[in-house]
DNA sequence: AAGGATCTCAACCGCATACCG
DNA sequence: GCGGTATGCGGTTGAGATCCT
């Protein structure tokens, strides 16, 4: 009946990551493809837990993982579906298809949760002077001419583990190499389903998300309105929602956002990496 | 230059859910 | 339907890096 263990904890080397063990590891999943976790420690003699392999491969070591500074663009698209979704991280990595939801989840705990909270009290103690710092801060997130966080960073240097080496190595390998199954590759992790994006977008139910309507951007304070959907946005009813109609999330304020800005480079994601 | 404070982020932990026999 | 495991996810931790005095 069932399964044994997925590891028995005896052994298992914990901390950081080798470029030996990421070697092996990255190795095992060109031969084989992700999944069956379990099974890769005992074939590939890594002393790690199947999770550790697993968070490993999808973390950092699987192609197309854009590393290094968020842009504006990506810091506005994570606040608005963090207000969204809440800390729904996976569901928020599924929109920005390079960054994986840990990633996300660091820089929203350690940059965005602070900024936020600080230009809130600016705002606050500014309250209808002429500051503008949030309006700013927004505005600058939706720079139409800025670079999304779907087009991979040129800035090669954030980021200069051996991890990043070897992902590139590998999407050498993936583009050369015989193409492996597509039910290998979706059961990494459902969220990481790159044409979802779209999918979702234009399945969205409509005027759902009143918070970003332009009358009330224009109105008589406009940065604490903002400011209060964002931070003061209802969780638990809009998670009510996403239950009510899990395939059809109310992101209309998104669907034409992202359909305009985003579509395109979603399908040069999907060009880099033709495996997914 | 040294030492403490703070920040960053890779990795772990534990829970929830999906899946299997 | 039930018991048990595999997988996915979010919260948290802690070592190393960086900044500050």
């Amino acid at each position: 009946m069932g399964r044994p263990p997925c590891c028995d904890k005896v052994g298992i080397k914990k901390g950081p990551w080798t470029p030996e063990e990421d070697i092996v590891l990255v190795s095992y999943i060109q031969q084989h493809g992700p999944g069956n976790w379990r099974a890769v420690p005992t074939n590939t003699g890594l002393l790690r837990c199947s999770k550790s392999c697993r968070l490993r491969w999808t973390n950092y070591l699987r192609p197309g993982i854009k590393r290094g500074n968020f842009t504006p663009h990506e810091e506005g698209m994570i606040i608005h579906l963090q207000a969204l979704l809440g800390n729904k991280w996976a569901a928020i990595a599924s929109y920005l298809p390079q960054r994986t939801d840990n990633d996300i989840k660091n820089y929203w705990n350690t940059h965005l949760k602070k900024k936020i909270k600080k230009l809130q009290s600016e705002s606050e103690s500014q309250m209808g002077s002429n500051s503008k710092a949030y309006h700013q801060f927004m505005s600058k997130s939706y720079d139409q001419n800025s670079n999304s966080g779907l087009v991979l960073s040129e800035n090669s240097s954030v980021y200069a583990s051996s991890a990043e080496n070897i992902s590139r190595l590998l999407e050498g390998w993936m583009r050369s190499s015989s193409p492996i199954k597509d039910n290998n590759m979706s059961s990494v992790n459902g969220n990481r389903d790159f044409g979802k994006v779209s999918t979702e977008c234009t399945n969205g139910n409509s005027g759902s998300f009143e918070c970003y309507r332009a009358d009330q951007i224009q109105n008589e304070f406009p940065i604490s309105n903002e400011l209060e959907c964002i931070l003061s946005f209802d969780h638990s009813v809009n998670e009510q929602k996403l239950k009510m109609d899990n395939n059809n999330p109310p992101l209309s304020f998104l669907e034409k956002w992202m359909l305009d800005e985003s579509a395109s480079q979603v399908e040069g994601v999907m060009e880099l990496s033709p495996i997914y």
